[in-house]
RNA sequence: GCCCUCGUAGCCCAAUGGCAGAGGCAGAGGACUUAAAAUCCUCCAAGUGUGGGUUCGACCCCCACCGAGGGCACCA
């Protein structure tokens, strides 16, 4: 370094680069975070980040949500308490695998090499992780808990195969989770995706409908209210009653769904899903077959992008036979329609035009009769076009008539219960969770198929079955499982007979994976077992949770779903896994996403190469609340450097000695210094660090004035408020916190040098402002002593001659009296 | 269409129902300097999307509307 370029430095503020590289090794050294020490008496805290995706170095987004939750992790720490900050890999799944087949090689390699790129980043980004408890999802040590976990809940009966529907893209020749299709196309290639039959191993989440919805009382106030609608929604609970229909020409009755059981003397028609067993039965050997067949076929080639147009004409067929209305012996006629879906209650409704707009959209299109039997005031259906769904008294309803909506669904429900034609019934949108995949990168399903025996599980002591070597096999997608070509991997005896029997070649949804791994991390080194119950009594569940609002529904109900498995099972003593929630918000670039085809991509290590590391953490926090988005466009990471420096200036300039007493410093540089302390600490405790930031930019002001034109740098108490800053600071920049605290003449680290403890005494001012209104306008500020009584504080508010003055010739109404705050006089002025 | 969240200086954002401004960015002026940069100081601006209501008092609570963002969406 030369003269000039050192002299300037002394200007300009410290050598980023230089002071990064000089405290990795000795935080290496120190380890600050370190959380597995067995006799550490501090209380326990475990907070979690979402673990990332390989799939390259860490991006902006990254940036954010790992300052965002190393602001929370050190903050406990400096509050003395023991942290657990793990961190992991999601390593398995799609973007990994087919980054590997662009690229041609093994993903294990790619994967782990990108794992070692991501996990240097972090350790340069000062992420606060504890490292000994580190695991990737594609560890066979970690992925052996994942097939016990299948096997636990086959066993069960939770993990089950059915034939079904699934999503499926013809392009890339593969099932497409739900959360894969948006608006009907492929994610990845934008395909229209389609419908294709096959065979799929499922968890059964659906019996766990309600107390996934109950139990979310539990999280009320403690997550984002956002999330928890959300979760709601997809669990889409609805209540009604399920209704026997005898057919004329068959034997069984047809079960319907309805949440309106009250208009079912309003039902003039009957359809059912074009798609479902049902209705092929029904039209068999009907002079309708042939009509129906075509349709069928028709509705097949239209795709979910056409489905989902809200204002699509209704079509159907007539199938030429009746159901009968169990409550009148109505005879009413059969349709298909592709408006009725398969998968949601039966696939059969009883229709409902007056009541019901979709039923009465498909009536006026087929000319079916509407019958109003709720009286809502509105104006008739028939006439508007305008189904109502509102209350009133039943009309044309037989022993329901004058009754209102409610009523009549009690009445109507107890008595189809009693005739044993029906009875109160619940609905879910949420299906189960189709968790097979044929792809390579994944966990293997532990099951071996044999011809005599079935679906046998592999037994325990096998596992892991591990994935066969990538080498040789075409990772290719075509439809079905790479895995099936690895024969010598295949081909193995039947546990249970003997004979010859095969692997089931799927991979697990990635998304197991996730479900559990925040149990994993206490038990991270136990080989005997996937978690020990000591280690998750102590550490769990995750008192707090970050990562970003994507996963809302997905990740979060499969972990919500996961702990309640495993709490019925006998191995968690919880039913919720993570206590509190917060979802930061995205990077975006001038108001939308950052992309490579808008040009607006902005690269994390130009950034950090620019302004350093702190800089960009404290930008990324300062910007707002954690959970707006950052517009990188707004923030002014230059505007971060100065102030860093302009706080390490600060650690120069003090000239008293560690130590010092600081009960003898300057009291209103003190009080400031405490009052900072408990908004910040406040602050923080409510997610709100761009507040607690702010607090920390006033008292660098403050005590840059102190020193400057007040009490001087050798005063006490600016030596206390510039390690209290350096103390708030190291939440969120640390290497300009440790290097303060090196040159205020301490030893590292200052990550656990201990949250300054607040003297509440300075906190309560000495004098306080109070303000006089006058019908709620001001009229004169008063210095008062915040101790000052109510009455006393009106007597002093009437004797001063600014609101005397006022008052002359008025009535006084109300005087409104909060010490020492405010006095509000209501007058009544003639 | 339904549900959720949000509208405060030019911009990002603060304000337990009690003085609308804490902090920052941008801007203006000044000090220092031969000059510039850096630094330090000072200043600047909105009456809280609109219209009602509750209250002694509303950015805050309630209703309606406008606007932005997000979620769900033929779920019977």
């Amino acid at each position: 370094m030369s003269a000039d370029h050192a002299r300037d430095l002394v200007h300009e503020g410290y050598d980023v680069a230089y002071v990064q590289e000089k405290w990795l090794p000795v935080w290496d050294e120190i380890a600050p975070f370190k959380s597995g020490r067995p006799d550490d008496p501090r209380p326990k805290k475990y907070v979690l980040d979402m673990f990332p995706y390989p799939s390259g170095d860490l991006h902006m987004g990254h940036a954010e949500a790992y300052a965002l939750g190393d602001v929370i992790a050190r903050y406990w720490v400096q509050r003395g308490f023991n942290v657990m900050h793990p961190m992991g890999w999601d390593a398995f799944g799609l973007p990994a695998e087919n980054a590997a087949i662009k690229r041609n090689i093994d993903p294990t390699i790619w994967t782990y090499e990108n794992i070692a790129v991501q996990k240097a980043s972090m350790r340069r980004y000062a992420c606060s992780f504890d490292w000994d408890r580190t695991f990737n999802t594609c560890d066979p040590e970690f992925y052996r808990w994942n097939q016990w976990l299948f096997l636990q809940l086959f066993e069960r009966g939770l993990a089950y195969r059915k034939a079904s529907k699934v999503n499926w893209c013809p392009s890339c020749q593969t099932v497409l989770a739900n959360e894969q299709v948006i608006a009907g196309l492929c994610e990845r290639c934008d395909t229209p995706v389609t419908k294709k039959k096959l065979t799929q191993w499922y968890f059964k989440i659906t019996d766990y409908a309600d107390r996934l919805l109950e139990d979310m009382s539990q999280l009320e106030g403690k997550w984002p209210d956002k999330v928890l609608t959300m979760q709601r929604n997809w669990i889409g609970r609805s209540t009604g009653a399920n209704v026997l229909f005898q057919i004329e020409g068959r034997s069984e009755p047809v079960t319907i769904y309805t949440t309106r059981p009250d208009t079912l003397y309003g039902a003039t028609f009957f359809v059912v899903a074009a798609d479902s067993d049902l209705a092929a039965e029904l039209a068999k050997g009907t002079p309708a077959e042939a009509k129906f067949n075509e349709y069928v076929e028709a509705t097949k080639a239209a795709s979910d992008i056409d489905r989902m147009a809200t204002d699509r004409p209704k079509t159907g067929v007539f199938l030429e036979r009746y159901a009968i209305n169990p409550v009148n012996g109505e005879k009413l006629p059969i349709w298909v329609s592709d408006y009725v879906l398969a998968d949601y209650g039966t696939g059969a409704i009883m229709a409902v035009p007056a009541h019901d707009q979709r039923d009465l959209e498909f009536a006026r299109a087929m000319d079916l009769p509407v019958r109003v039997v709720v009286d809502t005031g509105e104006e008739d259906p028939n006439i508007t076009g305008i189904a109502t769904s509102g209350d009133g008294a039943l009309i044309n309803s037989g022993s329901l008539n004058g009754k209102s909506k409610g009523d009549a669904i009690a009445f109507i429900n107890a008595q189809l219960e009693k005739d044993g034609l029906g009875k109160a019934a619940r609905n879910y949108r949420l299906r189960d969770w189709l968790i097979s995949r044929q792809r390579y990168w994944g966990t293997p399903i532990p099951i071996i198929h044999c011809p005599s025996c079935g679906e046998v599980a592999t037994p325990l002591e096998e596992l892991p079955v591990t994935l066969p070597p990538a080498a040789g096999l075409d990772l290719k997608p075509k439809g079905t499982s790479p895995l099936g070509a690895a024969t010598d991997w295949v081909n193995v005896p039947c546990p249970k007979c003997g004979q010859p029997a095969k692997r089931d070649t799927d991979t697990m949804d990635t998304f197991v994976d996730s479900s559990w791994y925040f149990l994993r991390f206490p038990s991270s080194t136990d080989h005997a077992q996937a978690f020990s119950r000591e280690a998750t009594d102590t550490w769990l569940p995750v008192d707090q949770y970050v990562g970003g609002v994507t996963h809302a529904i997905l990740h979060l109900l499969y972990s919500r779903f996961f702990t309640k498995v495993l709490f019925d099972m006998g191995k968690l003593s919880f039913t919720e896994p993570f206590t509190r929630l917060l979802n930061q918000g995205m990077v975006v670039m001038e108001g939308s996403a950052m992309s490579k085809s808008r040009g607006n991509l902005v690269r994390l290590s130009d950034e950090l190469e620019k302004h350093g590391v702190d800089a960009i953490r404290l930008s990324m926090v300062f910007s707002g609340p954690p959970e707006d988005d950052v517009d990188w466009a707004d923030v002014s990471p230059s505007g971060s450097v100065k102030f860093l420096n302009r706080a390490w200036r600060l650690s120069g300039d003090v000239s008293s000695a560690p130590r010092v007493d600081f009960t003898k410093g300057e009291r209103s540089l003190r009080i400031a210094t405490h009052k900072a302390l408990h908004d910040a600490s406040f602050a923080v405790e409510s997610f709100r660090f761009n507040v607690a930031i702010a607090r920390v930019m006033e008292l660098v002001n403050a005590t840059r004035k102190a020193i400057d034109s007040g009490c001087g740098p050798a005063d006490p108490a600016v030596r206390e408020a510039t390690e209290a800053i350096a103390i708030m600071l190291s939440l969120v920049a640390p290497f300009t916190a440790e290097e303060m605290w090196e040159r205020l003449g301490h030893k590292p680290s200052v990550a656990l040098a201990g949250w300054p403890s607040i003297d509440e005494s300075l906190l309560v001012a000495e004098a306080v402002v109070a303000v006089i209104q006058i019908n709620g306008k001001i009229k004169e500020r008063i210095e008062v002593s915040p101790l000052i009584s109510d009455a006393d504080l009106e007597a002093v508010a009437l004797a001063n001659p600014v609101v005397a003055q006022a008052l002359l010739g008025a009535t006084v109404i109300k005087i409104i009296t909060r010490a020492p705050k405010i006095v509000n006089i209501v007058i009544n002025n003639a």
